[in-house]
DNA sequence: GAGTTTGAAACT
DNA sequence: CAGTTTCAAACTC
């Protein structure tokens, strides 16, 4: 509705503008990218002609001195550019002013810096005027603004596409100051930016733009080299937005072009500063994601009217790299865990994507930790069907609920946004698909039966079919809720989901990473899987001591007053998991293990006693070795706590998921947990009790809190360090994939921030470079929670 | 499929 | 921290 309306004031707008610039109609004539224009049409217009102002002032001023001051401003004017844009673009939503003065600082120093460029550097440029002239010429040409002008003379045609990019950064950023969705834009943004560059990069496409772009680009190359060109890039890059960062994400794109890899770096560092910030702004600003919902949408819509089909490819690979960074890792956590389990999960809907990641990065192997660091939502693994597992599993392996996972995965996101690039295919299955849900595979086998209801419905509704499973129905909550299983789960909506106004998709990533950041900051476990079965401990341990999920619900422990713990309502149940101490519910009946009255009495001594125990266990473990302690805690403690899962190897539980699924049904029955166990006598209940309550508190506690502790500390670290990666994996590799892992006893986590840590992990393990690792470490993007 | 129940999540 | 409201799943019909 709006974007009808704003196209029309723009394009009204824009014929008048248009007729006081002859420039202005020339680029619009030019511009492939008008269909943004409409949506960005109003402010982009008025940006441009301020911008034009402003840089024919400044040009006029003093031609002259312009070289000499041109080129320092060039290097200030990025450098300040970089940081003013990025922090207004990213930290400010509200600084219209500011960002659009930035911008236009930007565009005006990029004009000048480019004009510069052709005229020392860029001699290619058709023009190859000297400096001297160039610096007169250029104003005169801007100042004529006229098409034809420009397009003969190669300043002219820069300084047009630069204006064009410059207007576009405007436009987005005005959109994204009106639209208060700074990110969303931020990012569309550099896409946007990030195409053109990318353009610039690739050789420019064959379009009208060619001709002209050739010009910059070889420019940005040129300089890239240089430091200078460097700093040029980098303003380029940030005047369009963050395409370094997707650039350097993009391997493909990069390859290409050393200068770009350079700059990108740069670029890397300037983004990791910047991205602290706008991650900070991205947890406050909620509504961002419907305007970067939009811009997406216009953007998407611009690239359908631009004709020129390679800038669209660029964007649209772009918009897909970024999700596909989750697939991507999921892609290599599938491959990985094809190779290792046994199950051969094909990447189904990803397969296409993948194959393109690998080509990306065929050098690199996708390192364990990478598909541990994605944790897609044990839950939604177990959800979808296997077929899809592949693109969920690194997901999974999210199973680092922590804030740290998520700035982790942020972070990572960031990072493997710019890896992911090759996998731009990914991004369109998810984008077509959108379902990252439905990705995910779940190994229905585990989660399936005990776990969440997801993974039930998905099973009965799809049965193993995954693709078909039916996800969340929220209406209100926009699936940006806890109380949306696919969000808890992290786990994007896909089609089987009958929400409303869903948020909850790789479109709005941004705001779902924020929304769930805020829910963490607010509740540190609220991710946390609810339950923790943890069978994995062993292999988890290994991989991740971190990861090793303990149920913070779980460890709440449930509040049933009418379902006596008897039905889904109860958590615990759900889980499958006996009630424990810290279950405050009326006449439990769970049959997975009851907390009796008289149990809970003797016990609370013996609670006493366990917290001693525990937190000493725990103190130790954690002293020893998170992993031991995980692996010692889990193992023990679960067993005997599921009832239904017979003791396995660790290998064994991996391979049967089901034990535990199967458990479910004959919970009851099967579980010694509860009925033997209690009935027989009070003591062996306290003990079990004590199990539970050592695993879920001590064990669990500790080791989430220690986790998200750890993570929150380090959570830098865990991007750029494998270890993160580890951790998240660890449960991941359990749940999902690999057979050893595999194992029956899955974690039921309900929650798991797979977004952050799919995207984290997939980006830090699989795409990223050894210089993406490190950017990604600090990527921008990661929201850090602070 | 609609309505009710339920308890967690969110809010105050 | 406790109480209340909101929410969506689970359940029932």
């Amino acid at each position: 509705m709006d974007t009808p309306d704003r196209a029309a004031a723009a394009s009204a707008s824009a014929s008048t503008k248009a007729e006081d610039s002859p420039l202005f109609s020339f680029i619009d004539s030019l511009s492939p990218i008008e269909p943004l224009k409409s949506a960005y049409s109003t402010s982009s217009i008025q940006a441009y002609q301020s911008l034009n102002i402003t840089s024919i002032s400044s040009i006029f001023t003093s031609p002259h001195d312009n070289v000499h001051k041109e080129s320092k401003l060039q290097k200030r004017s990025f450098a300040e550019f970089s940081e003013s844009e990025v922090c207004a673009g990213e930290s400010d939503k509200n600084k219209p002013s500011k960002s659009s003065n930035a911008v236009r600082f930007a565009c005006i120093s990029t004009l000048t810096g480019e004009t510069h460029k052709t005229a020392s550097s860029v001699s290619e440029g058709s023009v190859g005027l000297p400096e001297g002239p160039s610096d007169l010429p250029q104003p005169g040409q801007f100042d004529a603004g006229s098409p034809d002008h420009n397009k003969t003379l190669c300043h002219g045609v820069r300084s047009d596409l630069k204006q064009e990019k410059c207007r576009k950064l405007q436009a987005l950023q005005t959109a994204k100051n009106t639209s208060e969705k700074r990110k969303c834009l931020f990012s569309t943004e550099v896409k946007l930016d990030g195409c053109q560059t990318e353009k610039h990069n690739d050789e420019i496409l064959t379009c009208e733009w060619d001709g002209l772009i050739c010009a910059p680009s070889a420019e940005l190359i040129a300089y890239d080299e240089d430091h200078k060109g460097v700093q040029l890039a980098v303003s380029n890059a940030e005047s369009c937005g963050f395409l370094l960062s997707k650039l350097t994400g993009d391997g493909d794109m990069s390859d290409r072009t050393h200068p770009s890899s350079s700059t990108q770096t740069y670029y890397r560092e300037l983004i990791m500063e910047e991205d602290q910030t706008e991650n900070a702004e991205l947890i406050q600003d909620g509504e961002k994601n419907i305007s970067s919902e939009e811009i997406q949408d216009n953007l998407y819509e611009a690239n359908g009217c631009i004709p020129i089909g390679y800038k669209v490819e660029t964007q649209q690979q772009r918009g897909m790299r970024r999700r596909c960074l989750v697939f991507e890792a999921a892609g290599y956590s599938n491959r990985i865990m094809q190779k290792e389990s046994a199950m051969d999960l094909s990447v189904s809907t990803c397969k296409g994507k993948i194959p393109v990641q690998n080509l990306s990065n065929p050098g690199k192997t996708p390192s364990p930790r990478v598909l541990r660091g994605i944790g897609l939502h044990l839950n939604a693994l177990a959800l979808t069907p296997k077929d899809k597992v592949v693109c969920q599993d690194p997901m999974a392996s999210s199973l680092v609920s922590s804030s740290t996972t998520q700035q982790e995965a942020h972070g990572k996101l960031s990072a493997g946004e710019n890896f992911v690039n090759p996998g731009g295919e990914l991004l369109e299955l998810q984008m077509d698909d959108d379902c990252p849900a439905g990705v995910f595979l779940g190994n229905d086998h585990n989660s399936s039966q005990s776990n969440s209801p997801q993974k039930k419905r998905c099973r009965t509704d799809n049965g193993d079919d995954g693709e078909a499973c039916k996800r969340c129905s929220c209406k209100k909550s926009k699936c940006l809720k806890l109380y949306c299983e696919c969000f808890a789960a992290g786990v994007y909506c896909c089609e089987p989901c009958s929400c409303q106004g869903c948020l909850n998709k790789p479109i709005h990533e941004e705001i779902v990473l924020s929304t769930r950041k805020q829910i963490e900051f607010r509740n540190p476990l609220a991710f946390a899987p609810k339950v923790i079965r943890m069978s994995d401990a062993g292999q988890d341990t290994g991989e991740d001591p971190n990861s090793t999920p303990a149920s913070a619900r779980h460890k709440r422990g449930c509040n049933c007053k009418k379902s006596s713990c008897l039905k889904k309502y109860c958590e615990c149940y759900q889980g499958g998991v006996g009630c424990s101490s810290n279950c405050r519910c009326d006449s439990c009946k769970n049959t997975f293990g009851k907390r009796d009255a008289a149990v809970s009495t003797e016990t609370e001594e013996m609670k006493e006693m366990k917290q001693g125990e525990d937190e000493e266990n725990a103190g130790k473990e954690k002293e020893n070795d998170l992993h031991k302690a995980n692996v010692q805690i889990e193992d023990h403690p679960f067993l005997e706590l599921v009832p239904i899962t017979p003791p396995f190897d660790v290998s064994s539980l991996l391979l049967k998921p089901p034990n535990f699924s199967s458990a479910k049904p004959p919970r009851p029955t099967k579980p010694r947990t509860g009925n033997s166990s209690r009935s027989s006598s009070k003591a062996p209940e306290a003990v079990r009790s004590r199990k539970l309550s050592k695993v879920t508190d001590s064990g669990l506690d500790e080791e989430m809190p220690g986790i998200l502790r750890e993570d929150a500390s380090s959570g830098n670290c865990a991007k750029t360090s494998s270890p993160n990666g580890k951790r998240v994996s660890p449960p991941h590799n359990a749940l999902s994939v690999s057979p050893s892992r595999k194992g029956g006893r899955k974690l039921i986590l309900k929650s798991i921030p797979s977004f952050p840590s799919l995207l984290g992990d997939t980006s830090s393990g699989s795409s990223m470079n050894n210089s993406e690792s490190a950017f990604s470490t600090t990527s921008p993007l990661a929201l850090g929670p602070s």
